[in-house]
DNA sequence: ACTAAAATGTACCAATCCGTTAAATTCATG
DNA sequence: CATGAATTTAACGGATTGGTACATTTTAGT
């Protein structure tokens, strides 16, 4: 067998990393899409540049090159956070734009949102095996710490305000719009993913969180 | 092969509904622990009573089962909404009760929450097969908008409220809850799925949503 | 009790798929 | 340019797994 194969193929770059970015971009969409055990590492393959082999080369197995999309992911979401300047704002206006940021954040990243998803229905166990993941939840968190004691200390906002409350409620509707969006969209019609829909959207959320976490004011308006 | 198998095994009971609904809880438990393709028809069959011959007998195909557990955790949810009777509640009161059940119902139907997660990474592909779910939908909405035509006309909600924007803030916040929880947990810590913290939490989903639906009253006093 | 049809079990197959083996090609370096 | 290490390819093996063939047993009608 394979008695000695021409293989006249010749003349490609030899460039591990721009092939490791290769494997782990077609990896990330794959896994999205089809989630751990459904994606296919034949498929992943075909659909890079480079040959099946490459991909055990350089993530050892399945499981590794899951583990490699899914920080990836979660880098990403980072780097957005980390972008987020709320310098010079007011609490209110700063935690408007924290939340503003947040919903648009995770709508523009939908690979990061099926990821997490999949992790969640393997019960986080890959999550929990990166030693690199946990160190990107302190940005958000530390951000909405100092906002909330600036409030507090203002007199502007509740006393029982939590920043890890804070940040369950504005993911919770910034996870769910994207995560849920096809089944939401199929039970009760696409009217809230239309632009409009989701602008309407984003400012209830806003509205919603920061009647939880603003005192009151006598001779402020109302809403709408 | 098998020539003349004496197969002295006697006595069995032929009892088609408690074959199909042991199938069916077993299949219902596998595919929201592993998802539809993480979940194996030997693993469902060697748990059910009887052999894997049956789930084909019974349910077609993989796919099959699957939709038959989707239709099930459905029909479940359906009837958890149904038994939540609102009649006479004043708009606030009923709309209060509403958020606790809903938030209670996901949290008490964790193989609903993953079968619509899977359903999600599915693209909703066999949610959109099914003839039945989409009857479910028009219970939870037809309430809320009862209930919000009954807060309009008293004058005590604002003219925007949406019965679908509603549910979609509801629902997310309960949703999550539960879908998130592994990851939420490992990365932000446990203390919101305690028993105090999910209380908490609810009464946050009470007070988020209403405040969003109701305007404020000169006299009332604030929140905490 | 006899027969046909429904229901059930056993053994098996064919296809899919992860991962490996072994060879070939390119690059770095003296 | 010779040499060995790094990189890449093609082909394949072994295990898993969804689905089936076929024999067997039970029930219902007469």
């Amino acid at each position: 067998m394979t008695e000695q194969a021409p293989a006249r193929k010749s003349t490609w770059k030899q460039d591990p990393e721009a092939v490791k970015a290769d494997i782990l971009r077609v990896a990330t969409a794959e896994f999205a899409d089809r989630g751990l055990s459904g994606a296919r590492i034949d498929e992943i393959a075909a659909k890079t540049s480079v040959s099946k082999r490459m991909i055990y080369y350089y993530f050892s197995d399945k499981e590794g090159l899951y583990r490699a999309a899914l920080e990836g992911v979660y880098a990403r979401l980072r780097a957005n956070e980390r972008a987020l300047d709320l310098t010079g704002l007011d609490p209110i206006a700063a935690l408007t734009e924290l939340i503003k940021a947040t919903f648009d954040s995770h709508r523009s990243l939908p690979d990061f949102i099926r990821l997490v998803m999949i992790e969640n229905i393997h019960h986080a166990a890959y999550m929990k095996q990166s030693s690199i993941i946990p160190e990107l939840n302190s940005s958000i968190i530390s951000k909405l710490a100092e906002l909330c004691d600036a409030g507090k200390a203002a007199g502007i906002f509740y006393d029982h305000v939590d920043p890890v409350e804070l940040h369950w409620m504005i993911s919770s509707m910034s996870f769910y719009n994207v995560s849920n969006r096809e089944t939401f969209s199929h039970s009760f019609g696409a009217e809230l993913h239309t632009s409009a829909g989701q602008q309407r959207l984003r400012q209830r959320v806003v509205d919603a969180v920061l009647a939880i976490a603003v005192k009151p004011r006598p001779n402020a308006q109302a809403l709408a």
